[in-house]
This record gives structure tokens, sequence and C-alpha cells, in this order.
RNA sequence: GCCGAAGUGGCGGAACCGGCAGACGCGGCGGUCUUAAACACCGCUGAGGGCGACCUCGUCCGGGUUCGAAUCCCGGCUUCGGCACCA
């Protein structure tokens, strides 16, 4: 085909086709949803929502077209889908800016939700824009405020004093907020401090049984693995050791102590409590404290320091105090040392030197003594010096050195022991967890503000529902010093007290933005509602969630926070599910061309408005899903957009000009060598009917990437009858229509166009194709009359046969040993097996 | 160190259940069309050997199970992600 040729009909035009489409769909409604409409399955599909940095990159489109692609196809399985965006719009770089450039947060942050809001309709994605949530709307955050009352009310809120990650830039930090081992801040990368401060909680801790269930939920086994990792459950006893009378003591200071391993009991040859632990003061010798106070003093300054291995060597001192171990009687030395967290457990160990790596090493350190009480059974007997701690809990150890527990297996030892220490009241089977109530009191502006008043008569008072919202002031004065200026603004601070009237002053504190997102697909149903944070019937309705899509990196923090509100919100009767999301999908990353992360400061983003000038959204939405497994992710590299855009224009071709040869083949325009029209007809049909069925599958499966190639190689077929006899008949004009409709939830503006041309063409009023139903397979089209065989030798392809389906195994064998080069590959061999694998292969098995 | 995921051509990847390794695309090579180039189209393209039909090798490494292993089992290596003294 000549060029001239070429411009007989129109070229495919992506800018010229997509905007045009784009404002059509928005005419016919196909963004919107009726919530209320009854008979069709309800879909709600969610991705998860954007921080409003400004700009799209390649990464933003990674996520969000193959989950519209997702919506389109459930649609045309007669689902009402339920496809919401909107923006996470409080938060650090609002304020920064507002530092560095003198903008208001709120300024610069509409102003980039606007920009992103053109972005993102350049997807050609069916996102439901009347839905649309901006978290730093008082319209939003005001029910933020209102949640926090009613989980105050119920206990689930609450005030207190504790030592909190602290960023000097960024002040508090939730604990999923301090990353690496140098403990540094996950924004700025700043060293993180430890400050005592009076800060607000949630109490996650209460839903932590709850949260490992996984039941009923189709996520994804690292997701899940994760989470429980970071909830970590222990189950153990509480054990409580007393104070010993000592010169400066009475002694009977009860020091409870957490352990997983009370078989081990007997083996506690000193005690350590955190340095921060309550009793340190108290049992701390006169002539100890010197050195006692010292280390407390560093042990405080030492979390600021960049702290690069975790193999350090212990430090410690000890209290010159001595406690009494419940089951023995034994004294043994009280230490403080860093080791122990007071966050976790009781903040105090019994330290068993034998069986316990760290133990060990901090007795090693300052000789102190280790006593073996656990061993492997067959070892009874040689007991010797111990080189490193013998930490098992295998069926077969046995307890020594444990007087009368003697011999007794690890887990019976277990059982004993503790219900000796139940009995006494000096233990209980226990459980710790290592995840923490959820700090959510932020030293900053740009959040919502937490809606308590401080009187000095009545305390901490909440703010009466009916002043809500407490509305950020927005004229305020950026210092730049990193402290909120809401500390610093009177009309904000002296407030009246609530209850008595009397001068208040209101907390400057405001919430951790991941509040917002915990929620935010609840307040989609109904973005406006004013008379409370959810409407109720339309929850009921809608949630949860059918499928979520985002990233893998919000595991133990958006994802489970979502989870806890959600189970905090059944509690008190706001929603009627205990879980936020019945399926997950974690797509992978996109990464620069260098292999980091996308960011501007790298100078490796992507920015798809270029692409998408250069070769429509379709090519790109299609590239993405084209690349790789969705889940994989992976460095960003255009090599290959090329391929994908030729595909389309294939496809355009096809659907247009049936009739035009291409040049390049001598046998142009000719049936396969062998095939008349009839065979041809039948092998386009089953070829498209085929494909049907696989992508069919594919898209259920979230497998895109084959998914496109199956409908390239559909593509690839057809082309190869383009210009034939058979060429825009039946069999063809099923094809194509077939293709166009598997393709639309894909690259929805270039099937519309061919899709309404044809139609055109066929004296046909416009209909957009997104409105077809998703065609049935044809079981009579895919049946096949004969296939190919593959036959080995030894397990290696010797040679291949085409025989009739239905065809008998001795019939198929005595065909198969006929075969020339079969009888060369035996040489005269008798065959001592043949294999058949379920009629797809054949294997000669011959020994010598 | 612990937990999780993954290692397949020059590259992205496919093979979903143990049954034709490398689908599809990129890149490369050759060709058709064109005055020419670009575009488009057609063919070839894992490595080695052979004029050829074909043969040998080949899915991170070493063992094993099986008629048959990229796939299952045991041991190891490497890369990526998460956790960071959690008693």
């Amino acid at each position: 085909m000549t060029t001239a040729d070429r411009t007989r009909i129109d070229r495919y035009e992506p800018t010229e086709i997509e905007p045009r489409w784009q404002a059509r769909w928005a005419e016919l409604g196909l963004d919107r949803v009726d919530l209320r409409a009854q008979g069709r399955p309800k879909y709600y599909l969610l991705t998860m929502y954007d921080y409003p940095s400004g700009d799209l990159h390649i990464g933003h489109w990674y996520v969000k077209t193959p989950t519209d692609a997702v919506g389109r196809y459930r649609r045309m399985n007669g689902f009402n889908v339920f496809f919401p965006v909107g923006f996470d719009a409080f938060g650090l770089p609002a304020e920064g800016a507002a530092i560095k450039n003198g903008i208001h947060p709120a300024t610069w942050t509409m102003k980039n939700i606007d920009n992103m809001r053109r972005q993102l309709r350049s997807m050609g994605a069916t996102f439901q824009w009347d839905a649309e949530v901006v978290t730093c709307l008082p319209e939003y955050y005001r029910w933020n405020q209102w949640l926090f009352l009613r989980l105050l009310e119920a206990g689930l809120a609450y005030r207190a004093k504790a030592p909190v990650d602290w960023c000097p830039n960024d002040g508090t930090l939730a604990r999923e907020q301090v990353e690496g081992t140098d403990r540094h801040c996950w924004r700025c990368g700043a060293p993180v401090e430890k400050r005592d401060l009076e800060q607000w909680f949630f109490r996650i801790t209460k839903y932590a049984d709850e949260l490992l269930d996984f039941g009923g939920l189709d996520w994804p086994e690292p997701i899940r693995v994760q989470q429980a990792n970071w909830i970590g459950r222990s189950e153990g006893a509480e054990v409580v050791f007393t104070s010993a009378p000592d010169a400066h003591l009475a002694g009977g200071d009860e020091i409870r102590v957490f352990t997983t391993r009370p078989d081990t009991l007997f083996g506690a040859t000193f005690m350590v409590l955190a340095p921060e632990h309550p009793l340190v003061e108290r049992l701390t010798s006169p002539g100890q404290r010197p050195v006692v106070e010292t280390y407390i003093a560093q042990a405080r300054r030492q979390t600021e320091i960049e702290r690069l291995s975790t193999d350090r060597d212990k430090t410690g001192v000890p209290l010159g105090a001595d406690a009494i171990n419940p089951v023995n009687g034994e004294r043994i030395p009280i230490w403080i040392a860093d080791y122990v967290l007071s966050g976790y457990g009781t903040g105090a160990i019994m330290a068993v030197p034998a069986h316990d790596e760290r133990d060990f090493a901090f007795a090693t350190q300052f000789r102190l003594p280790i006593r073996e009480v656990i061993r492997a059974g067959e070892t009874i007997g040689q007991e010797g010096e111990l080189e490193a701690a013998y930490v098992s809990k295998a069926e077969t150890d046995v307890l020594v050195n444990s007087g009368r527990y003697n011999l007794m297996s690890v887990p019976a030892g277990i059982r004993a022991i503790l219900a000796d220490l139940e009995t006494d009241g000096r233990g209980k089977a226990a459980v710790s967890y290592r995840v923490r109530d959820w700090l959510i009191s932020r030293q900053r502006y740009w959040g919502t503000p937490i809606p308590v008043i401080y009187c000095p008569t009545d305390g901490i008072v909440p703010v009466p529902d009916a002043d809500l919202p407490v509305r950020l002031p927005e004229d305020v004065d950026f210092k730049g010093s990193g402290e909120s200026p809401l500390k610093t603004d009177r009309a904000f601070l002296d407030v009246a007290c609530p209850r008595c009237g009397g001068p208040g002053r209101r907390e400057t504190d405001t919430m951790d933005t991941f509040i917002d997102s915990s929620w935010y697909w609840f307040r989609y149903l109904s973005p406006h509602l004013e008379s409370g944070p959810v409407d109720r019937a339309l929850v009921d309705g809608w949630t949860p969630v059918d499928q979520y899509t985002g990233g893998a990196e919000h595991a133990v923090m958006h994802l489970l926070y979502s989870r806890f509100f959600t189970k905090a919100l059944a509690d008190l009767g706001i929603v009627g599910e205990r879980e936020p999301f019945k399926r997950l999908f974690n797509q992978g990353q996109i990464l620069g061309a260098d292999g980091e992360r996308m960011s501007k400061s790298r100078g490796n983003v992507q920015d798809p408005d270029k692409l998408v000038a250069r070769y429509g959204a379709d090519t790109i939405r299609l590239f993405l899903m084209f690349m790789g497994p969705w889940d994989q992710g992976g460095p960003w590299s255009p090599t290959g957009i090329g391929g994908v855009h030729r595909f389309l224009n294939r496809v355009w071709t096809l659907a247009l000009d049936p009739k035009g040869i291409e040049g390049g083949a001598h046998d142009a325009g000719q049936l396969p060598a062998g095939e008349d029209a009839d065979a041809a007809e039948r092998a386009i049909r089953m070829a498209a009917h085929r494909t049907l069925r696989t992508v069919t599958e594919e898209y259920e499966g979230f497998r895109f990437n084959t998914m496109v190639a199956h409908l390239m190689e559909l593509a690839n077929l057809l082309f190869r009858y383009r210009g034939t006899q058979v060429a825009d008949g039946v069999a063809w004009q099923e094809a194509i229509r077939l293709l166009l409709l598997m393709l639309a939830p894909a690259a929805p503006h270039i099937t519309d166009e061919l899709w309404n041309r044809r139609r055109a063409a066929a004296g046909l009023a416009e209909s957009s194709i997104h409105a077809e139903a998703w065609p049935a397979v044809d079981p009579a089209a895919i049946a096949a009359e004969t296939r190919e065989v593959p036959i080995q030798v030894n397990g290696k392809i010797r040679d291949r046969v085409t025989v009739p389906v239905g065809i008998e195994q001795a019939e198929l064998e005595r065909l198969v040993l006929a075969r020339d080069k079969i009888r060369a590959a035996l040489a005269g061999r008798t065959p001592d097996r043949i294999v058949h694998a379920g009629g797809r292969l054949v294997n000669i098995v011959v020994r010598s």
C-alpha cells in the first residue's frame, strides 16, 4: 500500500478522537451512577486517592487506568459500578510550600487539585466526579472531628503522656513513620528523637486480635503477613517477681515481667528493666544512683544518635537491688538496659541467658551467671559450658536444673509452671502485642484540628457537636520555624469553656492525615451530607468495597488503620460491616528509568501529558497494562510503546479497511495454502472466540499483560486474512466486533470511535460501545475437529501428528509408531511403555 | 538476623494444573513498496554444530522425585521489599 493509498482512509488521530469521546461520555452520563438503583448487582471499585502534589506522573496512570478497565469490564457485565476519586488534601508538603513561597496551604492545594483533575480526565477513566471528596474542606474534616468525639466517648480515643517519636522538622511521628535502623523521619530523613509529650491516641490495640483475622478477605498473602507481623501477637505469661529486702529497701515491690518462655524460669539469673521503668527510681540503691542516672540520661540521648547497627554491644548498669524469683525464692540482681523496651510487654524482663540470645550477650559482657535449664532430650547428662544461647522449643526438649519440673518436656513444663504460678497468684497466662496504640497528634497547621478545649476547671472538654467544625483559621502567620502557627494564633487559641464558660484554651494539635484516609470511601457515597458523616442506607448497600487497588507501601499504615476504623465505627453503630475492603490488589510501582523511586528531586519523573500528546491515552493505558504483570511494576522505559501504538493502528486498519493489501509479502491477498474460504472463516471464528474465552479470564484475574498479548495475536491473525476473499465476510465482521468489545475496557476511545464509524457505515445511529454487554463465547465456534499431538521419545519431542479429536488410544499409538521420525528415534527398539498425557501429548518410553 | 517475593533469550515478559520452553512486544538482521528516506507491511532472530532434513545443549547453582520438571522436594547462591534488640 502506498502513501497515497493509505491516506484514502482516515488516519488514526488519537488527539482528535480522545477529547471528543471524553466529552461525549460526560454527555451520555457514563461517569454517573445511580447509587439507589435496584436490580443490577453493585460493584464498589476503589483506587487509593492521591495526595495533590500538583502533577500526575506515570505511576498514577499505572494504578488508575487498569482499574478503570476493570470498572468498564464490570459495567459491560451488568454491574452497577461505583468508581469514585478524591484528594487526600491535608499534609505537610502544602505547609512546606507555604513556608517557602508564602502561598497559603489551601491556595496551593486547591490549585494543584485543579491541575490534577484536568490530568485525571485525560486518562479517559470513568471516575464519578460528582462523588469527589477533598479532605481539607470543612465539609469533610468536620466529620473527622465528629468521629473523634464519638471515639473519645467510647474510650477509643485517649490522651496520655508518652515518650513519642519526634522529628525536629515534622514534630510527632507515628511509629510507622520512623524508618530504618538509624530511626530517621520518613518525610525529611532527619534523626528521630524521643520526647515525653501529652498526646492523643486511638486504641487500636483493642482490636489487635480481630485485626489478625483475615477471614472472608481476598487480600494478597504478603500484605496479610506484614500486618500480622506488625501486630506481632506473642503468647506467654506475666510473672510477678518481688524486690528483695535490702539496706535501702523494704522489699516486696511487685515487678511484673512478660515472657514467652515460663518454662525457663529457673534459668533467670538476673532481671532487666527498661531505663524508663517507673520502679527504677524506687529500687536504685544510694550507691548506684549516680551511675544509674548517668545511664538513663545517656540512653535518652542514644536514641538521638544514629544507630547503624543492631548488633552493637549491649549496655546497662545494675540498680544495686535484687529481685526474688517466685519459683525458687532465689535472689537475682536487677539491672537496667536499653535493650529492654519500655513500650513492649511490661517494660521489664527476666533474663535467661542460657536460652535467649540477647540475654546471653548481656550476661557474657557483664559476667553474669548462665544457667542451662533446657536441653535437647538426647543430650541429657552432657551439660557443659554453653557457647551460645540454646533457643529451642522442640517437643523433644526437656527441662533440667528446674527442681520438681526436671525432665518435663517443654510444652508440659510451660503448662505446669504456669498452673503453679497461677495457683500462687504469682503469674498468669498473658498475650503481648508488638503493635502500640495509634498516636494521632501532630504539631502542625495543615490538618484537622482536634476538637477539644482545655479548661483550668473542667480539664479536657470536648467541643460540642453543634460547634463543629472547628475551622482552621485562614489568616495565619507562617514563620518557617516548623512550629504550628496555631500555637500563636490568639483568635484560635482563646475560647470559652463549653462547660463552665470560663477562659479555656483550644487544642492546637491537628490529626494525623491517615485519619482522613481511614474512612473516605464511606464518605464518597454522600460527600456533601450535612446530617452526619455517612448515609447509613447507602453504606449498607454499597460497602464493603468490592475491589481496592493501590500500592503495597500502605500495608501497615493506611490498610491497617482503615480496618481498625471500620471495626471501631461498626462498634459505634455508625456502619454495619467490620471490614472495609473485600478484595485487595497491590499493583507494583513504576520506578524512574534509573530504577529509583520517581521523585522531583531525582529528576526522573515521567510526565504523562507529553506521552498523551504524542501517542494518545489509549496507547499509554494499553502500554502500561502490557509492560508486565500488574503487581510487579518496574523501571519506566518507553521502549516498546511504539509496538502498542502500532497495534492500535492495525486495529484501526482492520476495522476500517479490511480489503486493503499491504505490500511486503509475495502471497499477500491469498488465503493460506490448502485453505478454502470455508476453512478460513472457521479459523477466524475459532480464533476470535478462543481469544474471547481467554481474555475474559484475564480481565477477571487482572492479567492485563497477557490479555493485550492475546488481542495482538488475534489482530495478527486477522491481518493475514486482510485483502483475501474472506475479508469483511461474516466471520470477519464478527471477529472485528469481538475484538473491539474485548479491547473497549482497556482502550476506550479508539474502540468507541471505530464502533460508531462501523455503525454509521451500516446506517445505524450512534451508540457507545461502553453501553454494550460483554459478549458470550460460542462453544460451537471453538470446538475443533482435529488437534496436533506432540510425540516424545524418552521425554524428547521427536515429531508431531495431527489427528481427529476423538481418536482411540490404540489407533493413535499405531499411527505414532508408524511415523518415520519415531521409527528412526526408536532404532528398532521395542517401547517399554507409552504414556498418553491426557490427550495432550504422547511419550514413548524405551530403555537400554 | 527474622519475615515475604522473585531469579527464564540482547531487553520487558509468556508458559495459570508436572506435558511442545521462549507466546506477545521491543531491539537486531533480511526483504517488499518508494527516486530516496520515513511510515507501513512480510520473513528470520536462545546458544553451539551441520549444505541440509536435523543433532546437541539450554529456565540462578547442586542434588532428588517422575515416563516427563521453568513448574514438585532437599540444600545453596543472588536480587528486591518489609521488620529492627518486641523478651
